[in-house]
DNA sequence: TGATTATTTGAACAATTGTTCAAATATAAT
DNA sequence: ATTATATTTGAACAATTGTTCAAATAATCA
């Protein structure tokens, strides 16, 4: 998203070594990190969100879910894209209808546990 | 983000009547489901989760979370102003230095279980 | 076959994001 | 006071996001 120009990007002095090198040694890789936002980045937008609460309970068609969300039908399908990409969701055909439903195991609970988060 | 022109948005005919009611009705509020997906968009940048791990495990100044992120002091400064809006950290002046450190109770909950998904 | 319905796709576009750079504060040391 | 160090802030900018619109598929029906 940025530039990063790669400049005096950490000529920064460590204050405390001991704790500096702690945190570096036990901080989850990269990889880890950049795939642990990306789930999060998948329930960063309210319509996803409401998306998987809505297949958490019932199977359903994206006619239904974009009737469900009150969101255009279009955009409900592209978000359902980013849903499948990530595998979170599968489907399945029937006549000329696709009905979706949850594909993963975690992502309820994720969620769960961040409406406790914003509940208090 | 987008435009929302409010135009054939949910003409969009239900299919399944019984489904689509039982789902609105369960559904969390707009206003849940608008906290919930700000609160996973913290956690959605690389830059913001290693340092909310970081602080998991230490108290910090500004200065050794730059170190140990290995980004410029004033990204990680941006940065720690979006999770001190969002209440998750608190902070500390001591001379010069500005220690932060979490103030909050389920912010690493959320992590944690997002690094079990992550990991499978 | 042609018409109808459900969904997907791609281009366009406005809004938002995260970084950099430079300048502004804040605090301590000389 | 001046200097040095630590952090914050705001403007600028490129990249990304999520929606709309129009057109393309897919599947069924007359």
């Amino acid at each position: 998203m940025p530039k990063n120009r790669e400049q005096d990007v950490c000529e920064v002095k460590s204050v405390d070594k001991a704790k500096v090198m702690a945190v570096k040694k036990s901080m989850p890789s990269d990889r880890d990190m950049h795939n642990l936002s990306e789930i999060f980045s998948v329930l960063a937008d309210p319509a996803r969100t409401k998306i998987i609460y809505a297949l958490s309970k019932e199977e359903l068609c994206v006619c239904d879910i974009a009737n469900i969300l009150g969101n255009s039908i279009s955009a409900v399908s592209h978000q359902l894209r980013i849903l499948r990409n990530m595998r979170l969701v599968k489907f399945r055909k029937e006549a000329k209808r696709v009905y979706y439903s949850l594909d993963d195991r975690h992502i309820n609970r994720l969620f769960n546990e961040g409406l406790k988060h914003v509940r208090e």
